[in-house]
DNA sequence: TTTTTACTTTAAAATCGTTCTAAACTACTT
DNA sequence: AAGTAGTTTAGAACGATTTTAAAGTAAAAA
């Protein structure tokens, strides 16, 4: 499925802007990037594109389950092209993350979900110090 | 050990501000927290603080290891007096935390730790959707 | 005790990521 | 071709957090 037909089957109509995004992210490659890197990517690419168009995009893709939203701590939104349900290593000191796959973590025993909730998704975040 | 002695061993001058906070909430009640949460208090209990006096409370006390930081991508941060490693349910809608117990969970399987970094603390987030 | 020193607090300004606004634009439908 | 609903944009606004620089305070030295 080409990029253009995987916007259409989101619902999304696809925009120039949302293609040039499209093109960069959907291809296969998976990685952590944040509204800025994705716009320094697209300036470096020759094209340019309104920060408030990079962001709308962003929340469109993620709320689509075209790309991911890390939980982190961190003051800037990252966000991650990898939408199987993975989890990641937390590099403390510079906050990069590596991406951990899920059958390399197994969750044997899990508390009962409170009532009226559901399980919408397990995160496992393993932070990481350097060794001295 | 009282609160004025937590705040020495830690290395960090029982200053009167430090006092307030320090009271409020090493009082052995669990709680996770807003910077703004806490002005709150502090000022419902007939004291006043400057923002950035609690803000740089907070990270001195997280630094020393007396609270906690939780690691989640709300646009306001969250700490947790609760120390022990521990886990968290995430009501989506909300953004509530709810504690779970080291116990709660077990980790059957572990990935490897990448060369030259070593484990320094494990966190489950179970997100949890309203039910239909 | 007084003096000195380093650390701390403060209000206000600055910064940074993100969202909003409202006008111009564009994809799709008729 | 015309209509309409959704989209993009620059710039303003916003909210959380940090910085600034001056005044205050705890602890150490004299």
């Amino acid at each position: 499925m080409n990029n253009k037909e995987k916007l259409r089957n989101a619902g999304l109509r696809p925009t120039k802007q949302r293609m040039i995004i499209a093109n960069i992210l959907l291809n296969g490659v998976n990685r952590h990037f944040t509204a800025e890197n994705l716009q320094n990517e697209i300036n470096s690419s020759g094209n340019s594109m309104s920060i408030a168009t990079i962001y709308n995009c962003l929340k469109k893709f993620r709320n689509c389950g075209l790309i991911k939203q890390v939980e982190s701590s961190k003051e800037t939104a990252i966000f991650d092209t990898n939408i199987n349900q993975h989890h990641h290593f937390l590099d403390e000191e510079t906050g990069e993350l590596i991406d951990i796959e899920n059958e390399e973590i197994n969750l044997f025993k899990l508390p009962e979900i409170p009532k009226g909730y559901m399980n919408s998704g397990v995160e496992v975040l393993i932070k990481l110090k350097r060794q001295i």
